[in-house]
DNA sequence: AGCAAGTCTCGGTCGC
DNA sequence: TGCGACCGAGACTTGC
């Protein structure tokens, strides 16, 4: 599950594979995976003769820039980018392939057939879905405790799919929010706009410093993301309550709960992590 | 067999 | 009562 750090991690990787080459072609193997344009001929037609200048995230996307263009790529959950020689074989579940004029490859796998691709001319990607309506990135600058408040300011929804929606904070996933909810002590069913300024400060705080810590060690993916080759990254042997159910929390020695919170496996600890009694309300 | 994932879409509900 | 804003569930996919 690529979440901001394991993208981070695809990206830095990408930038020191795939920058300077030039696309000869394109060739589409399942048609679902272009979402923009509508035809995936014209995705390769339009890409070929582009020269790849840089590779940026945003939120989970990456984007390629090129001369003209821009291609807006998101791995959803098993979403891998390879750069292979043309005479090795390809793998199965490999669904692009960017040709490059010097005998090398690109190549998307996704098992899951998940992942998608959008293609606009330069600046246009703004615009347009899928990066128009992303919130604040988290290791910005500009997520600054009073940005992270107003974002969340008279949320009643659970806190949990409160941060998995990519309109407020980008760049979390299931596995990052759970993390960030135990570091923070806040139960993931917590309404947000029950929480704190105590709490709100712990939250934020729990979010960049779990996700840096994450980016430092290159992702917590089981897989590897970008070279078939499988690096693992080692941020997972770090996670405290991601898939550790029944496991003893590493606080307080209880064992670690799982449930579902907004349709989402969801694992906390009910110690550590109190869903407070609401405040028998005088009023109603 | 059913669950797991991230995002978009859609339908329902809440509040002004 | 009407509307907009918001919330939550379902769809998508395939391997385990």
């Amino acid at each position: 599950m690529p979440e901001l750090p394991e993208v981070e991690t695809v990206k830095r990787t990408l930038n020191q594979l795939v920058i300077g080459k030039r696309i000869e072609r394109v060739s589409v193997h399942l048609a679902r995976i272009i979402q923009r344009p509508e035809e995936p001929q014209e995705f390769s037609i339009l890409l070929e003769g582009q020269t790849i200048h840089l590779v940026e995230r945003r939120g989970k996307f990456l984007r390629f820039v090129m001369d003209d263009l821009v291609m807006v790529s998101h791995l959803r959950m098993e979403g891998r980018y390879g750069v292979y020689s043309s005479s090795e074989p390809v793998e199965p579940h490999t669904h692009v392939i960017f040709h490059f004029t010097d005998g090398t490859e690109l190549r998307y796998k996704d098992v899951r057939q998940f992942g998608t691709m959008h293609l606009f001319k330069k600046g246009e990607e703004w615009n347009a879905p899928p990066l128009n309506k992303l919130g604040i990135e988290p290791l910005d600058e500009g997520f600054t405790f009073e940005a992270f408040r107003s974002a969340l300011n008279g949320k009643k929804s659970k806190i949990k799919p409160l941060l998995l929606n990519q309109v407020y904070v980008v760049g979390l996933g299931n596995i990052y929010v759970d993390e960030a909810l135990f570091e923070a002590g806040i139960h993931p069913e917590r309404e947000a706009d029950s929480l704190s300024s105590k709490e709100l400060k712990r939250l934020h705080a729990a979010i960049v410093q779990t996700l840096k810590e994450a980016v430092d060690q290159g992702g917590s993916s089981i897989k590897s993301y970008v070279n078939g080759q499988g690096e693992m990254g080692m941020f997972q042997q770090q996670l405290k309550v991601y898939g550790r159910k029944q496991e003893p929390c590493l606080r307080c020695g209880q064992p670690i709960a799982k449930s579902v919170v907004g349709g989402r496996g969801t694992h906390f600890c009910s110690k550590c992590q109190p869903l407070k009694k609401r405040r028998e309300s005088k009023v109603k």
